[in-house]
DNA sequence: TATGGTATGTCAACCGTTTAACATGTTTGA
DNA sequence: TCAAACATGTTAAACGGTTGACATACCATA
């Protein structure tokens, strides 16, 4: 491939006028310019950002860690994220954990290697982690880490709060309550507390239903749902952790002719493609994921030019009324 | 961070030494080796990957362009590829088209900058495109491209047969045809004409409709599916060109009281996640997406090795049976 | 004792680009 | 007419690692 030198060679400049061209350094002339563009054209040229970036001491790389790419939610947040950093003219670098135990660290090793100009990390594959003097910066989405400079959050005890809320103001007094529980302690927890909170405030009885931490997609949860629902009969209303668990909520209901809404209503978590895929469609919480993939990105910049960054950043969730409630 | 240099003077040797530790080049004495260990150990060092594409002349980056992150079909085969590579020991660089034109052009030429070892395409924003030289094996995922060095795709029409086959076995005798168009000619364009073809055969009646192209994700066919489920009421078949569609062919069924699989049967075709988080649960066409994607980075590998690859590898697809036929 | 394998060091070139220092012109405007 | 701005060239070092040529040992074995 043609490298700068060639470029020179053919526009019969010097490779540093052709550099000061590339990179907008001083003096040069439109006609200079001119050629030097010509030239490349002509030889098809585009900068080798390996070398730039060895030069630069930088790369205009970012890691993504992720715990699933296939989960709505992750594939949503990969989406955003990606959108995000290519506006800020980042390339993504993705990972993904699987909950693989040490894969995530074995990432972090990668991207050290790779040396991106910041890390997100969203996977929870390890219990505790502290990683130390990475040379760039680490941002936490959805999950609380020592080490990282800032951590990116929604109100997870809010979105519970508004669920338990919503579903009380329907008229629900017997309320279902499932979630996944994480090994570690995971910001997502809190959208239980923040449910049961509510419902005890308001005396409304509460029975819990605990899924073990989801090791991979594949994991259903229905088989517990539908035994669950056979053995609570007097459930009139039910908070799920997910938009995926309420997807199976669902399945169970109409498996024993429970009909939604009028029976039973049902509220999911995190307003992805699926919960608009079901019949009824999924209410919902929305998290606003694209806002939140954008600051991931930002507090990467400033972190970089040496700005402060706070270190927990939390966003407001709403509730989204469709079918289920 | 610490450079081979550091990790070399705390392990008191040359730098050529080390090289040949990490690299297991020449001879080493065991001592030695754990020697150059300890010292990264104690530095925490990280090979610099960047300086190293740049020695060798080649990145252990694979490039990624697909059309949608967050659609089913695409959050599955982005997370085959990223496992597929990863243990290749490969590093993939995600890109999202989104249907915007140019992008994919754009992106093409991030990864020309980039010198990845190899790029995979499955997006499909410009109609026609010839890339050349590039200086890296260009593989197209279920689509054509003049270009490319190789193809990999899954038997489509065969896929259309195939979904026919059970609806007409299963006893529709009057089958509507839900199937996106593209632009320009994608493989996935003949599964219909596969399930025409079938239906033609065995004279059965069918009632096509098609929906323009599907420029993002947001797309919504639950309108027009509407309308003409409202417009067509014998049906009691119902071909989808995916399990989107599908899935909202069955919403449109409940909301108008038509049950499933009893009155209408319904195909989907991906086999996606969503296929089993609907009610019922989506009869549909699966793809051998994870061999499809062990594909692609095995055609890479070969070619970078001068190997043969073959212009196309098809795959065969298979149904399976759920609960809406 | 000579030979060849083992083990390490030194040195230099190279990958493609950036950047700074410095030199050498040509224009332009006051 | 002289200084400042403009335009380009030359040269060299740097980024961090790879690789090959070559030198220098030590040690075992035939």
């Amino acid at each position: 491939m043609a490298t700068l030198k060639d470029v020179a060679k053919a526009a019969g400049l010097s490779v540093g006028t052709v550099s000061r061209v590339l990179n907008n350094r001083g003096y040069i002339s439109e006609e200079t310019r001119q050629g030097v563009y010509t030239a490349m054209e002509r030889l098809n040229y585009q900068p080798n950002e390996v070398a730039r970036s060895l030069s630069r001491q930088k790369t205009n790389t970012i890691g993504l860690i992720m715990p699933s790419i296939e989960h709505p939610y992750f594939a949503k947040l990969i989406s955003c994220l990606e959108r995000a950093a290519y506006e800020r003219e980042y390339k993504v670098l993705l990972f993904c954990a699987y909950g693989i135990d040490d894969q995530e660290k074995k990432f972090v090793e990668a991207c050290r290697s790779n040396r991106v100009a910041g890390l997100i990390i969203c996977s929870d594959t390890v219990r505790t982690q502290t990683f130390n003097n990475l040379g760039f910066p680490l941002v936490s989405y959805e999950r609380y880490l020592d080490s990282s400079d800032a951590c990116v959050l929604c109100d997870n005890h809010e979105g519970g709060r508004m669920a338990a809320q919503e579903l009380i103001a329907k008229g629900c007094r017997r309320i279902g309550c499932l979630s996944g529980t994480s090994r570690v302690g995971m910001p997502a927890d809190t959208r239980k507390e923040g449910f049961l909170e509510a419902c005890r405030q308001q005396e409304i009885e509460t029975i819990e239903l605990d899924f073990p931490p989801e090791r991979t997609i594949d994991t259903r949860y229905y088989p517990d749902i539908l035994e669950f629902m056979k053995k609570n009969e007097g459930i009139d209303g039910l908070f799920c952790g997910s938009d995926v668990i309420a997807a199976e909520a669902i399945q169970a209901a109409v498996e024993l002719g429970v009909s939604i809404p009028d029976r039973l209503k049902v509220i999911g978590y995190d307003d992805t493609l699926l919960s608009e895929l079901t019949m009824p469609k999924i209410t919902t919480i929305h998290q606003p994921v694209k806002e939140m993939a954008e600051m991931c990105i930002d507090l990467i910049d400033k972190k970089n030019n040496g700005d402060f960054v706070p270190a927990r950043t939390i966003f407001h969730v709403s509730l989204v009324n469709r079918g289920t409630t």
